[in-house]
DNA sequence: GTAACGATCCTC
DNA sequence: AGGATCGTTACA
């Protein structure tokens, strides 16, 4: 099916979330070998109020990724070790993005950096023309569930208790 | 400068 | 329950 570009993206989280779910994930590695994964787990972080969000520290030079227009990832360290895979969505200068927590058959955003073999070099990527990382169409996953978030016990009641995990 | 802390995972 | 491991942020 078609490649998923900037029109796409460009919905607000809450809207894309659940509509991730199912979708597929193409990764083209270094030696040309062409890697298929559905999605089945994301989470949203969502604008400069989203106390879990890093944009709520504003725009600075990790976050400046999250203000673009939606359809660009946003990839970064954590814990010095695992390499988190988001996608930027929703307007310009609206700061949110959707982290990929799993892929089927895996579990956790960390292993998806590495099944994935992620690197800082992959900040910034265009999901629309991309060579090496892109999302294709396929049918809507319509039973889901949701959940709080994972691993944001920092932030305040108000945003650690929202159901911006969804998952199948 | 310098210190504290993670959108995690593995091992004990 | 605790350690690995390093980029980002906040504060002096």
């Amino acid at each position: 099916m078609a490649r998923l570009t900037a029109n796409f993206f460009k919905q607000d989280a809450l809207v894309l979330a659940p509509l991730l779910l199912g979708k597929k994930l193409v990764r083209v590695s270094d030696n040309g070998v062409k890697n298929e994964y559905v999605i089945t787990e994301v989470e949203i972080y969502r604008g400069e109020e989203d106390l879990a969000c890093h944009a709520s520290k504003g725009r600075t030079q990790r976050t400046q990724v999250m203000y673009n227009s939606g359809g660009v990832l946003y990839v970064y360290l954590v814990y010095g070790m695992y390499w988190m895979l988001n996608i930027v969505t929703g307007e310009e200068n609206n700061p949110q993005a959707i982290l990929i927590r799993a892929l089927e058959g895996t579990t956790g955003p960390g292993r998806v950096g590495k099944l994935l073999m992620l690197d800082k070099s992959f900040n910034t990527e265009n999901l629309s023309d991309s060579k090496r990382i892109w999302l294709e169409d396929r049918p809507i996953i319509d039973t889901y569930k949701t959940s709080i978030r994972i691993g944001i016990d920092y932030a305040s009641e108000e945003w650690r208790l929202k159901p911006w995990r969804f998952y199948y």
